[in-house]
DNA sequence: AAACCTCACTTGCATGATGCTAGTGACAAG
DNA sequence: CTTGTCACTAGCATCATGCAAGTGAGGTTT
């Protein structure tokens, strides 16, 4: 069947994956990331179909995460560059990874992040600018103005849970 | 024809893929980091299909993502909770959901992220712990012990590829 | 005690997205 | 004038997705 669509949904998460969803998206984008740009070095490094990678990149390029772009006239070349929306998508990609370098790497770490200059090893972390600390269990979803009710019922439910839970376990913090 | 494997490449990112590829593995997280547990919180939340979530749960047990757990013996109920690695995709969701509001939210902000105590709203920032400074296009994924040589070439060819452009382009930098 | 409800699923089937293989069109090089 | 590169398109097989309906163990209501 029609995989069901997430377009209606109130809920950025929800939101995103309508354009990222699915693997081939995320590869891309991390091939983006790592400097290519035309059809058959995408095709080459990911293995994929070129019909499939047709598909991908087309919709890619609606949803404003790639621009295709002539690069040569006389035989008519065509590739594909990130857009501001695409490589905002940079720090999911890098905390995605981190992620996987962590449980799904059992041989070792294969790839981290490193200073260009220094070559220094990176510790991602993910903080509040505003404060400079860490983000922690200290730190929940809240309802923006735009929510609708439906949202401001299910975050509100999640606090109480919450507050149910630090009741039950005063200091359990899975997320320190 | 059947879903291509990513377990046999050698890259995070695309392990990551294999465990959360997919819309519905993303959502179940993002209402477990909500609170939910059960069978039926899940499926009335989500509007999945019963047969859906049997799969996607059973997956994402295999994968260590969640803990089935039975909470009642005379009535026999079970619940799914967060594993340690469950809880660990958290910074990668909050990344996720803040590209969702900043790309996919026309209408306005529909969530954002709040310290519990004071309610004040957390700016998003990925840094390195080590020197406080904040992941830029100055970083650079590197080859680590465990990296074999496909991943060595392609990570080569990207270093290469993006001294050219600072050669062309000498104070491009996507990522601030 | 019959009827209805809750929770956590299972079964059966339709269909459309995924993916393999082969082919195409515009040019360039030897 | 044959071969090669690049960027695709076309045709078809099949498997994951998803709807609808049912199941079983027990509780609650009338």
């Amino acid at each position: 069947m029609k995989r069901t669509s997430l377009q209606t949904r109130q809920c950025p998460v929800a939101r995103s994956l309508e354009r990222v969803g699915d693997q081939w998206s995320v590869l891309l984008l991390r091939d983006a990331f790592y400097g290519l740009t035309r059809f058959d070095e995408f095709q080459k490094s990911l293995a994929i179909a070129p019909n499939m990678l047709t598909r991908r990149l087309t919709q890619m390029v609606e949803d404003g995460l790639f621009e295709r772009r002539q690069y040569s006239e006389k035989p008519p070349r065509f590739e594909y560059v990130l857009t501001p929306r695409g490589w905002d998508f940079r720090p999911v990609m890098l905390t995605l990874m981190n992620w996987g370098n962590r449980h799904f790497a059992p041989e070792g770490t294969i790839v981290y992040l490193a200073e260009t200059a220094s070559g220094a090893a990176v510790q991602l972390q993910l903080i509040d600018a505003n404060s400079g600390q860490p983000i922690s269990g200290q730190h929940a979803i809240t309802a923006g103005p735009a929510a609708n009710d439906r949202m401001r019922q299910r975050l509100e439910a999640s606090r109480l849970r919450r507050e149910q839970n630090l009741r039950q376990f005063p200091v359990q913090d899975h997320q320190p």
